[in-house]
DNA sequence: TGTCGGTATGTTAGCGCTAACATCATGGCT
DNA sequence: AGCCATGATGTTAGCGCTAACATACCGACA
């Protein structure tokens, strides 16, 4: 049957072999052989037998570029993320993408590293390779960024935060919320002296001001907020910069553990309850190591995988409910 | 100028704005658009001028998948991990993205799950969108993934590892050394009852396979072997299942890092150095947080951002080197 | 004045596929 | 016998862009 034709395993075939060539071999026109691959039921059975013993032969791969330009369907979506090493966002993206695979869909990465310039360049390369939406971690840093975002027309989700007015869709929980729980949890604790450490984006920013608002409300002093770079190595210092402080809300876990390691160089980390804890602790994230250190730590916990699931079925469904809150718990351990 | 035309900002532009579009408008043909797009100094100066113009009023957004297709080249390189969340590998992706992205290459990211039958499929699904190279850790898992990838006739690069006869090129480490550094270490610490801990994929079982092999060559009891699930809690209790162990070498430091915490309710862990520790721990991975806790984590350091950019390198470049080994470190502190 | 090299722009064809619409049997029904 | 629904397959055009090859124009030069 395949008798002087090269097979791909044994001769080198120049190009990828195309719809057309599986169909000369099968003797079909190429609409038969894309219809074997898209909707096989619609094609006789010894048609089909035929088509993809051809297909075999010649180790087709379909051209996905191809068809999705004649198609304008390119089954993909662009996600776009501060960053993805050490990150809670990847959480994020695994739920995103567990879910969209399975359907055809890929996804495009892209980071902004926390940079306006580069969110945007990234936000028109995306675009550009015609995501059938795109998900993002926060809202775009520039006008420009939402106005590309906007005329693209297709579902665009905005995650880790509730934006007041969301481009369109918007799966995350309330930054501000968050940091107004830790604080009234902190302030019934009798601490007194209080500081917010991390980083100045967006989200974080949120945190630091539910946190203030409450702290304020209560009578207590303006409290302090470090601003530090993203790794948890610099939190290590951070509390001899913070002196008389009795509580700290960090703005991930990371920084948390990084700031616990700094008092238990000054000698303030007691391996008891956090009634014991001569300055309380508090991160954010619920990063499985936070559970297994000692003191456990005190953690609001996010739902980032089900935040990439939300997201996904934002993009695929249209229609419904455009902004879903999947709220935070202050999940409370020894740290504070 | 912009009289009576559509401007998206302002109305519904029913369909995205093509390159002729643009040329109309500006009263060029489309091939100058094009070269304006990519090429702008072949460009008079006042016809880019006029062409830039017709762009912004009418946003126009390059589609690169129609370039694709013309060209024959996406800008795009395939990324297939077994997972991303919480993972190591994101490191990966995040060298890998960084050296990529400002080259106008995208990331298309697609998770195997440690799943082979996943992986074949993501790894036929990451092709047929025709990327310029598909970067992966570890190795196909079965002979139809391999022999997809050798047939797309692009570079791939195996990283994670450094295995005898890649498909093409590869950066990694040597697993084998690594578990093999890590029983010296122990052994000449004068642990006698050594065990691993960690998942069974390919690349744990050559560390396990190192480890073994130096401890069989001291005459040390056969040492045992834990098959953990992939999250870091079921480790905790892992300790009851080795009575009398001396020294655990963790797949990962997330492992070894649950197996500290079960360590420390059993009452086995020391705020010592590693000789005061009654069971030593040494994990793999370098996580920051290994650093923060208390005892610092021994583990063997890899070079999860270095295995990306130097994967981005052989990916851009196809003469040259293809196998780059990147080394590790065995980072010792207090837990063994 | 004719020609030549360089610069700027245009024309043509086609990348590999799919949407939309034929076409053509087949067979059950009235 | 004629009709038409149904199923299987084919034809045609075109998605939005780029490669490769024209073409036109300009001034310099012998």
């Amino acid at each position: 049957m395949s008798s002087d034709l090269t097979v791909p395993e044994t001769g080198p075939a120049d190009a990828a072999p195309t719809l057309s060539a599986v169909a000369k071999r099968a003797g079909v026109s190429s609409i038969t052989v894309s219809r074997v691959v898209r909707t096989p039921d619609l094609v006789a059975p010894e048609t089909r037998a035929r088509v993809e013993q051809a297909m075999r032969e010649l180790g087709y791969v379909p051209n996905l570029v191809a068809g999705a330009l004649a198609s304008a369907r390119t089954n993909s979506v662009g996600v776009l993320v501060p960053t993805i090493a050490n990150s809670i966002f990847a959480d994020t993206v695994q739920g995103l993408s567990d879910k969209l695979e399975p359907l055809g869909f890929s996804v495009i990465l892209a980071q902004s590293r926390y940079d306006a310039a580069r969110e945007d360049r990234m936000l028109a390369a995306l675009l550009s390779r015609r995501p059938e939406a795109i998900v993002m971690v926060g809202s775009p840093a520039t006008e420009e960024g939402a106005r590309l975002l906007r005329n693209a027309r297709i579902p665009i989700v905005e995650t880790w935060d509730l934006p007041a007015t969301p481009i369109d869709a918007v799966a995350g929980f309330d930054n501000y919320k968050a940091g107004m729980a830790v604080a009234k949890h902190l302030v019934a604790q009798g601490r007194r002296q209080l500081a917010f450490i991390g980083g100045d984006d967006p989200r974080a920013t949120r945190r630091w001001l539910g946190f203030r608002e409450v702290i304020l409300a209560s009578g207590l002093a303006e409290p302090r907020r470090l601003i530090l770079e993203r790794n948890a190595t610099g939190s290590v210092v951070a509390h001899a910069r913070l002196p008389d402080v009795e509580a700290v809300f960090a703005a991930n876990d990371a920084h948390a553990i990084g700031f616990m390691a700094g008092l238990r160089n000054a000698g303030l980390l007691r391996e008891g309850p956090a009634s014991a804890q001569p300055v309380a602790v508090i991160g954010l994230g619920d990063l499985e190591m936070g559970r297994l250190i000692s003191p456990a730590l005190s953690t609001i916990s996010v739902h980032g995988d089900a935040i990439g699931r939300t997201a996904a079925a934002l993009t695929l469904e249209r229609s419904g409910e455009r902004r879903v809150d999947l709220g935070f718990e202050l999940v409370l351990r020894d740290s504070g």
